[in-house]
DNA sequence: TCTGACCTGCGA
DNA sequence: TCGCAGGTCAGA
């Protein structure tokens, strides 16, 4: 599911619902999500904390509880709601998190490929690339990544440890921003090129946050709501359409496993 | 570097 | 009934 737009979205309406809340307890219907700790220990941990910070990193969502650190990756399908009284998938309900104040919050995974872990000492995600919004991403750091590596842009976006953060929907959207072929390799880009992608990603990711995400299937805010940026989409999932630009029909090929769309004449 | 596995629901 | 889905990782 949630690339880095739809993790942001989450972190600033959880912030806004539970930021200085105390935990009363954290209630763990299916164990195998907690993968460094057990279930009693995760629990526990937590018991009467105050959640005193909620940062990003990433896909990843730190919460910090005075200290104690609960990690969390939505995986494909994870998303916290406010209200499971609606939700169309009870069943999938994995942990619950109720408050001393009353109020209660739900992480529902239908695929279960979400992760927790608990951490005594604020983790470091060292395997990470860059943040595509901190002062760290610059034109000379994007380009110095790319220029020697021969593997092709669509894999270079996605890989996680080189800019931390894109998925497969924002990796089609931010080539077309920037006119680039899905099959171009690194080492074949432009100067010109490169700051093209070096905008378009800070546009598009940027974009998609003030629009709430993009919501597909699983994707809703924290209050169940869809996402608006799939209404805002140029490519993905748009095959056979006519390009916005050029009216030729965008394609869709498959790059390391996942669907790629693309205009073959807008992007070169 | 590539493929399959993890898991479940949905639409063709 | 089958293929596909926004992610990640291990193993070949």
């Amino acid at each position: 599911m949630p690339e880095l737009p739809e993790v942001e979205t989450i972190r600033r309406a959880l912030a806004e619902y539970c930021l200085n809340e105390t935990l009363e307890t954290v209630s763990v219907k299916t164990p195998a999500l907690i993968k460094n700790a057990s279930v009693d220990r995760f629990s526990n941990e937590f018991h009467h904390k105050q959640l005193v910070e909620i940062e990003r990193r990433a896909k990843f969502l730190i919460f910090n509880f005075e200290n104690r650190y609960m990690v969390c990756h939505l995986g494909m399908s994870g998303i916290f709601l406010k209200d499971a009284s609606q939700s169309r998938f009870p069943q999938h309900i994995h942990l619950i998190w109720e408050f001393k104040s009353g109020k209660r919050l739900y992480y529902q995974d239908v695929r279960k490929f979400g992760k927790f872990w608990l951490y005594d000492t604020q983790p470091d995600f060292t395997n990470l690339g860059v943040e595509p919004f901190s002062e760290h991403f610059t034109f000379e750091r994007l380009k110095a990544l790319i220029q020697h590596k021969k593997t092709g842009i669509k894999l270079f976006l996605m890989d996680q440890s080189n800019i931390a953060g894109i998925g497969n929907i924002y990796a089609s959207e931010i080539l077309f921003r920037a006119g680039i072929s899905p099959l171009k390799k690194c080492s074949d880009l432009s100067d010109r090129e490169i700051r093209s992608l070096y905008s378009a990603i800070q546009e598009i990711l940027q974009s998609a946050i003030k629009n709430f995400g993009t919501t597909y299937s699983a994707y809703r805010t924290v209050s169940g709501e869809n996402g608006q940026n799939q209404n805002f989409l140029k490519v993905y999932q748009k095959a056979g359409l006519p390009c916005h630009q050029c009216a030729t029909p965008i394609e869709k090929i498959i790059l390391g496993n996942r669907s790629t769309f693309y205009c073959p004449r807008c992007q070169k």
